[in-house]
DNA sequence: TTTGCTGCAAATCCTTTGCAGAGGT
DNA sequence: ACCTCTGCAAAGGATTTGCAGCAAA
């Protein structure tokens, strides 16, 4: 999970409008729990605002996961990569330069509250990834 | 992480081959930590084997995972997916039909051996997925 | 000998971008 | 008014795929 405020804070632009197609991205977004891909969410809204294009709708998307509005299910950048060690580790990734190193550590789980599907799920594994800044890219976005 | 032996009791293959490109794959990619993409992969393994094509290259990065000999870091699909909701939970993605469903939980950590490149990490976040099959791709796996 | 694998090149898929006009603030 | 945002369409980049010959088993 992405720590909202700090994203936010660090990545939030100034002079954003509140436009019809955002919002309505926005609102339909927030009606479902299906976790749609962009052109999933270009059709569900393209029902409210037929003009509405595809590029609109990408270009939304990014900026409501910067701000913090919603999650970008998909770490890093779309560039996939691999890692010659098959044994169980983490990662760390950076969100500025898409850098990736291991993580060594253990990690325990307790459940609150699985809903049903989960709970009908045959689990294989699970990935943990952590997101932040590498050391170079700290320094490079401080202030000189 | 993925449990290597379900999923490679569950993925692998009869009939593989070990060719001289997918040893070499696998042999350069065990070599370092860098975590390349496909395209390094192709760079890297182009020193020894002039002739590789960028499409075998993908192509055996695919089956060498699927086998569990090496690992993907991009979970599910390249389809990036967009969850209205902003606020913690994690989420577990089917392997079959990339179906994504919330998982709530909560998780700790405890760290063995943190390498130096994470200590000096500014961590803004972390993104847990959880692996495997859901209900309906389970049943259609089994044997009728 | 069988049939999985390869190189090549074209195709596909997802996502991003340039542009000129529209529309928030 | 200013300047961000939009629709459109074209470009871009990563990955996949069809095919005919090659080579593991």
């Amino acid at each position: 999970m992405i720590g909202e405020e700090a994203l936010a804070g660090l990545l939030k632009k100034p002079n954003l409008r509140m436009t019809r197609q955002r919002m309505i991205i926005l609102e339909e977004l927030r009606k479902v729990n299906t976790h749609p891909s962009a052109d999933e969410v270009y059709e569900m809204v393209r029902k409210r605002l037929p003009r509405i294009s595809l590029g609109t709708v990408y270009r939304n998307l990014e900026i409501l996961s910067k701000t913090g509005e919603i999650q970008k299910l998909e770490p890093g950048s779309s560039l996939k990569r691999f890692d010659g060690n098959p044994h169980e580790h983490y990662h760390i990734r950076c969100i500025q330069c898409d850098r990736v190193v291991d993580a060594h550590m253990k990690c325990a789980f307790s459940f609150d509250d699985v809903p049903n599907e989960m709970r009908d799920f045959k689990i294989i594994g699970h990935k943990l990834e952590f997101i932040g800044l590498c050391p170079e890219c700290v320094e490079d976005s401080l202030p000189a």
